[in-house]
DNA sequence: CTGTAATTTCAGTATTTACTGAAATTACAG
DNA sequence: CTGTAATTTCAGTAAATACTGAAATTACAG
């Protein structure tokens, strides 16, 4: 934290940063995406360590996870030797590329990994019952990531109209029986 | 790893053990949480120890850990002494505390902090645009987080029922229109 | 109570993860 | 090409986190 942060701003990086060490991402990198976020204009590997007092050379490495989540982009400013950096203009966009890459790299290998120990025969009524509890969470974890990804799928706008239709899952379960005469 | 797991039931333990430390949990209490669940009896501290060779105190710790997410729960076996603990039967209340406890931990003080940010009147056109931004997520999260509250309300009965009605949410949405004749 | 089995705590240590600065590489203006 | 600004790499170090063993506490049978 060296430079020109006004207190609100600093305060919202701090917390994301904190916040981004409670999942896969570091306190580091979660600091330099909020401020990339919260930032009108594109910023470079230069204002980042300045702005939160981070070396260089760490900044180049939360660059590089960033772009390999794809949470920014690069592009190059006319006039500007140096590389900046953005975030989507659309939050739905970003939380759209924080679920998918979260699924690639926590569900999917664990969908796999269960899958397989699936195709074993069980020894014993001790492995038969591990893999019915395995079935189950594959069943589940199946269903939920199906589910996601379907909501993924919507755009903004249709968020929208999910979000009025409100808080009633229930309702919209009753009202497909209601229609479909059930 | 000392003792008498099958080599299926050890890869599943290992496997979620790698997964854990992706999350908020750590390596050695994702790999007794699995084994925990794996397993029909409810387990003791010292079976835990001897299966994963952990020393006695860290699966102390790592139960403490467990209980606190209210993951597993205690029990005690008639003409034991010693104290035994094991997880939900149903997958899908595993599934629901975990939401739940995930949401409490990470997403209510992310609300909080950006709630405040939010009152706070912006300086210039700088802190402008970073409290649109704020703003925009705040409603995201809240949305999402009302949604996610919905699904967990529901029983495994009704979970089955949405899981049928399939992977199409846009559907639902259309049906919501056709029923509401707009 | 008393003795003992079970559990927890915690200071110290080990391991893992994050961060830095110096050197190497790349990218480009002239 | 050449020179210089920008970026990346990486070995070394710092910081954070996880784990252990010994000692303290608790829980309970007799």
């Amino acid at each position: 934290m060296t430079k020109n942060l006004t207190p609100m701003i600093q305060s919202c990086v701090l917390h994301f940063g904190e916040m981004g060490s409670r999942w896969g991402i570091n306190r580091t990198v979660g600091q330099m995406y909020a401020l990339i976020v919260l930032n009108k204009e594109p910023l470079c590997a230069d204002d980042i360590a300045e702005a939160l007092g981070f070396s260089r050379s760490n900044v180049s490495m939360g660059i590089k996870e960033l772009l390999s989540w794809e949470l920014i982009k690069l592009q190059h400013l006319p006039g500007e030797r140096r590389e900046f950096y953005s975030a989507p203009g659309d939050v739905w966009d970003i939380a759209k590329t924080l679920m998918e890459q979260r699924r690639k790299r926590e569900i999917d290998p664990t969908l796999t990994t269960l899958r397989n120990l699936l195709l074993e025969t069980p020894a014993n009524s001790e492995e038969e019952f591990a893999q019915q509890r395995m079935r189950d969470m594959h069943e589940l974890i199946e269903m939920l990531t199906l589910w996601t990804a379907e909501i993924q799928r919507l755009d903004s706008a249709r968020l929208m109209k999910l979000s009025k239709l409100g808080s009633n899952i229930g309702k919209v379960l009753d009202m497909k029986d209601k229609l479909l005469g059930r």
